[in-house]
DNA sequence: TTTCGATGATAATGCGCATTAGCAGCGAAT
DNA sequence: ATTCGCTGCTAATGCGCATTATCATCGAAA
């Protein structure tokens, strides 16, 4: 395709393809059709009106007319070489971001950012090259690609501290999604109030009567997973009761059932809604249920209905407004505030609490 | 921070930060510290092996030493600039990329592109900053931003053909998802074979002794609510049998309902999964069951299990193979198939067929 | 000794843009 | 007539990198 321009300066056909080597569309382009500079074009479009540039309507609208007349796009990345943001907000998971048929932790999440993204006019980059090593992927990793977004998301269960302080030092903007302790609580971050629905939970078994606490919690020591246990122990500790405490990444459930049954507790409190899932599951089989012979409580919830999913009392993390309260809070890192209220650089949000109907009256020895 | 590096060569001990006015490590920083010039450093890093560039073993060990010591990371932004791909895909969809509570179009598409993405090591541009006109984005809108990306891979059921005619005559290297008839057929697409199997359902339909078809289809131009349609037609045009039509975009299911009693047929075939569960439900209500007074067969497939979801008689597109193969294309566009097998620039991939249990014998005047 | 090829490295350039310093022109004030 | 201030615009520069043309050195061959 080759376009026909006439130029209003002179009046004289030029070919837009063939005016240089390359064909793309530069500003030198629209200067030479428009019979200016290439800065002048450069200052038409960034409407600048500083003292010592001042461009006559006359010009601009010549500039602009040219342009609507061609395919002319500021190449962004020169722009970002030249200085200026890219509206660009980078999007690092450290694991996959989109959902294979069994996880889809971030995708509630993503929803938010997108929403609050577009709103604010930013691309998402999404940092799916960076290798996924041991299960996670690395920020810093031979072709670090940070820099080609004007500031970051960070989203994933556990986060390198090293990484994070490296982050820090380094000047670059950046909104972590859950609660960072690293580097000296510098970290932005926007998180769950773990500690505080726990706790409420905890209460809430207290409060119809149980003592004997089984607590199954996933064999990270991320912030997430310490908050759950720190606001189980001390709604318990009130109470002076102590929970058993098991571990498990979800790879033998069987045995940890048959733990379970031996601990014979009357309450549990699960932090995985898989491990839920399947806990229920085989107590069912086993002719053991909820919560007439056993309560349980979960301490997250899945996104996607499955196909028999109980009513677990459990909290309710609100995950897309986590989303869209960190892209703003990026936004503000970068760009200032613009006259919105301040966000603050940390913050916990607030988890629903869902009744739901397994959790009841202890009933002891049921199990054994 | 203040970094501490020693130099190889003088050992003498600079400060990286206080270098050079901006504290960016660049290639200059590698270059001094070193003690040879940028371009031997871009030659290191890149690895050039050209008879006119030669970097014997030694230098080039001391280069890479002291990059190991520092924090440097290629600008994208330059290295895009001064000619080098940005390995960046860009993805472009027409709506929302992530799932609201409703619908969740693009997910399985973009799982699959975001495993093809990772081996293939590129990172993911996500046109969010596209504002949603009309129910839709535009590609080219004031500041389009697509050179960011290398090349960019389209989403959606519906593009605007003059968008796409654009984006072929530019030379841009992208792909579509779904078959796009547009441009004269020089569009790159992976698609769905929904004639086909459309067709088999409908076969299917026949042999069981079906005569009295209602099609129920989206009110959409797009190929792919075509394609369903012609497959449908062309079956039953074999046996003598035409369909009664119907379009609804899902407003007014219940008067939808209505109409069908209205017309009475014996099975009918749903475009979209959504209506197929209402209309479901609608029927369970009005005390007809399926398959027994009425079959039903579906030419698509949710994603997500919803509650009570029947088993129906369905097609199942192949979501993330489709993301896969798209990707690979395009990268193949872009970079050439370095020896692996040339893809076509246009394919349709096959669809399962799934007998599920909606299908059945018919059974005349069960509806009036 | 001169020539020659091979070797090891660098200066220079450009990519497209934003930005700054400053120039030329011109009417008005001195 | 000279100065001044204002207007309208442009030349020049740099961002960080890849790449090309070129240069200096050195050992070996003629």
């Amino acid at each position: 395709m080759v376009m026909r321009i006439t130029s209003p300066k002179d009046e004289k056909v030029v070919w837009a393809m063939s005016l240089h080597k390359s064909q793309r569309v530069t500003q030198r382009t629209i200067a030479e059709l428009a019979g200016v500079s290439q800065a002048t074009v450069s200052l038409v479009l960034n409407g600048k009106t500083d003292a010592g540039t001042r461009i006559p309507e006359s010009t601009r609208q010549r500039v602009l007319d040219v342009i609507a007349e061609t395919t002319y796009v500021a190449d962004p990345a020169a722009r970002s070489l030249a200085g200026v943001g890219n509206n660009l907000v980078g999007v690092f998971t450290y694991e996959h971001a989109f959902p294979n048929e069994s996880s889809d932790f971030y995708t509630p999440l993503l929803t938010g950012v997108e929403s609050a993204a577009e709103q604010i006019g930013v691309d998402l980059l999404m940092f799916t090259s960076a290798p996924v090593i041991d299960g996670r992927r690395r920020v810093f990793h031979e072709k670090n690609r940070l820099r080609l977004a004007d500031g970051c998301l960070l989203l994933g269960r556990e986060m390198d501290a090293d990484e994070l302080e490296r982050l820090v030092d380094s000047d670059y903007p950046f909104v972590a999604i859950g609660r960072r302790d690293a580097a000296d609580g510098r970290i932005p971050y926007v998180g769950v109030d773990y500690v505080t629905a726990t706790a409420t939970l905890a209460r809430m078994a207290l409060d119809v009567g149980h003592t004997d606490f089984l607590y199954l919690h996933l064999p990270f020591a991320a912030e997430s997973t310490r908050d759950r246990k720190n606001g189980l122990t001390r709604a318990l500790d009130v109470a002076g009761v102590t929970a058993t405490t098991l571990s498990s990444d979800g790879s033998d459930l069987e045995g940890l059932w048959a733990q379970i049954r031996a601990a014979a507790p009357t309450v549990l409190f699960v932090e995985d809604p898989a491990h839920a899932q399947s806990i229920y599951d085989l107590a069912a089989a086993d002719g053991i249920s909820m919560p007439g012979d056993l309560s349980m409580v979960v301490l997250g919830e899945r996104t996607r209905p499955t196909d028999n999913a109980a009513d677990y009392t459990r909290l309710s993390a609100p995950r897309q407004e986590l989303g869209v309260v960190a892209m703003r809070l990026l936004d503000q890192i970068m760009n200032g505030t613009r006259g919105a209220e301040q966000l603050p650089h940390q913050r916990l949000l607030e988890c629903e609490i869902i009744r739901g109907t397994t959790l009841g009256a202890p009933r002891a020895g049921s199990l054994t």
